[in-house]
DNA sequence: TGAATAAAAGTGTTCGAGCACGCAATGTGA
DNA sequence: TCACATTGCGTGCTCGAACACTTTTATTCA
């Protein structure tokens, strides 16, 4: 059986004229007489035309490169996953002509960032995909994208007063209410939650703080703030350090502390830490599914975590990128992720997600 | 810039010999000396070559057919959502030369289900998506499309010992055990717990049954059984009733029930009775993001959703139809889908998936 | 040895869109 | 009036794979 797919052929024998003349108007190149325009436009909203994409990406060989900004996912194995979903991302466009270019910096250290940044530029790419968690660096260089009419995506941090093709990523302050209306379901008692930023270098972390603001505004909100009591905490242990002297200290301080809501992939330092101290009742949540974090998730020393599909960013990511580049679509310029609440039960779904 | 693809005449010309040479050799249509044959395996090996889908849709123009069985949503809401998911999927897959033919019976009705299956299968169809809730009449039609070749996607409904092209859906009993595990993280007291069948014909419903034993599997396997009681019943009021008083029973009969697990879509009439008793205390999850179920979920009175993802059945559905049929794909013979936790907080990113 | 026949390999057209090129008709200026 | 530009429009090639069709080469038997 045959397709009935309308061609330019058609419209143009429907119109009496050739198939040029009906390319020249839909590509607006002009050198078409006004009444013959008019004509073919009619006939083209009337037969409900759209071009055949498939022919359309075999015809233009042209390449496109994009620039991927990730940190170093051995410094921070969070950043495996998004990589892992570019990656799907560019086997599914590479026969569309996408071509991507990694650029690996350093996370805590500007200067790699800077310099890794530089060099994706001087390559002049057609987009950038970057996670920009270096807020001051990252400015000038989107800045200067814009006036190199360079398109980019932002994804895991948000970043307000700046203008991306698309941020790809989760709402920070949802994700914190989630976190709390999880905690307060297993808590039907009065007591202290302890929320913890650790390692964060936090005047970078806007969206950290965006998740307390959810998370404390869910107790005011529902009218708990009396039962429910927030304390937060910034913990800072770089290189081979111990979180157990800061807790030690929190929790002495503290009293009450029944449950802990970690703002970024490290729960499982705390997990360790109140498996060594055999504290099975607070309650635990944190995000991502690192290794370790599912260990302790599969013991239920984590009782739930919050996936940032970190892969699907990167997928995401890319594929907007080429919705725009390539298949000249409208794109939003925000692609909330969905809110993933994981628990042992139903984890193996989200670690390998088509 | 160019691309660097590999083309069959890249091909060719490394080997001394024609297109057309190549072609019969990846194709398997004989007809090539085997020392030929042979050198072209080897390049073909060497440069990774991978034929150009998009060359290879573009030229062949056949449409393949494929026939959708489902319920009329008309009776049952639930079932717009694969059809949605469905339409999806088409639209994406019509320049592939996919056209799908729905063939909407009413559920509860064994002999509208027949006169659908039997009119699709008149037509020949190149694949079939079905959602099998009559496992009894749907037999039949396993086999005899197994015998015409016609393969065919289940959803929603898992059935074993037929061989589908593909399950698409979720795995019940781990569902089951989901539903267990958020209800019990909210109640740390003993107390009973009651699994409501509402409105299902249970002997054509193995899925529900195996929800249940997952259920209450996950108390015994934690050592909880006895903290927690479990308690199931299945309830039928068709035809515009009301469950009222089929739960008045219950509650009188049962004391000390805090929570209650549906092991379907009608959680809202749950909820609407709670809602009329006054009952905030109890613990109510059940499936699925219908606009009545969401009305509860918003007010908590329904306290967690389990996405089954009905849009996603129906979109994944015909896309392995696509693999299977247009890319020539291996596909795997489950795919389960995720298995979401909704609550108020995250239920947006839920409503629309992309 | 030569004709008949089978096997092996090469050629050319198609799919739909894009775009370079070319041709004809009209317009413009000296 | 001629030279040349501009406008309007049509033709034909390209992309990579598929496949029908043709041509060349090898094999068999009289």
């Amino acid at each position: 059986m045959k397709k009935k797919i309308i061609r330019i052929k058609d419209i143009a024998e429907r119109a009496g004229t050739s198939k040029g003349t009906v390319d020249r108007v839909l590509h607006n190149r002009g050198r078409v007489a006004d009444d013959v325009r008019e004509r073919i436009l009619e006939i083209i909203k009337e037969l409900n035309y759209e071009p055949n994409r498939i022919a359309q990406s075999l015809k233009s060989q042209r390449t496109y490169n994009i620039a991927a900004l990730i940190p170093d996912p051995n410094e921070d194995s969070y950043w495996e996953a998004p990589l892992k979903g570019i990656e799907k991302a560019e086997k599914e466009l590479r026969q569309y002509g996408i071509n991507i270019t990694r650029y690996i910096f350093t996370p805590h250290d500007e200067h790699s960032f800077n310099a890794k940044a530089n060099e994706a530029t001087r390559e002049n790419p057609d987009g950038v995909l970057i996670a920009p968690i270096f807020y001051k660096e990252a400015l000038p260089f989107f800045k200067n994208w814009k006036s190199l009419n360079i398109p980019y995506v932002l994804f895991n941090t948000q970043i307000e007063s700046v203008e991306p093709l698309c941020y790809i990523g989760q709402d920070s302050y949802r994700s914190g209410s989630l976190a709390a209306k999880i905690l307060s379901f297993g808590l039907p008692e009065p007591c202290t939650l302890l929320v913890l930023h650790i390692n964060e270098d936090i005047p970078n972390s806007a969206h950290l703080i965006t998740k307390e603001e959810g998370f404390r505004n869910f107790f005011k909100q529902n009218g708990r703030a009396e039962r429910y009591k927030v304390v937060s905490k910034d913990i800072n242990f770089y290189e081979g350090g111990v979180i157990d002297g800061h807790l030690d200290a929190i929790i002495k301080k503290e009293s009450g502390i029944a449950a802990i809501y970690v703002t970024n992939s490290k729960a499982f330092e705390v997990a360790a830490y109140l498996e060594k101290l055999g504290r099975k009742d607070i309650k635990l949540i944190g995000y991502d599914l690192l290794a370790p974090n599912l260990d302790y998730l599969n013991k239920e020393t984590i009782h739930f975590l919050i996936n940032q599909n970190p892969l699907g960013q990167g997928y995401w990511g890319i594929h907007q990128l080429a919705n725009h580049l390539i298949f000249k679509q409208e794109v939003a310029p925000i692609k909330f992720l969905p809110l993933d609440i994981i628990t042992k039960e139903n984890l193996d779904y989200y670690l390998d997600p088509a």
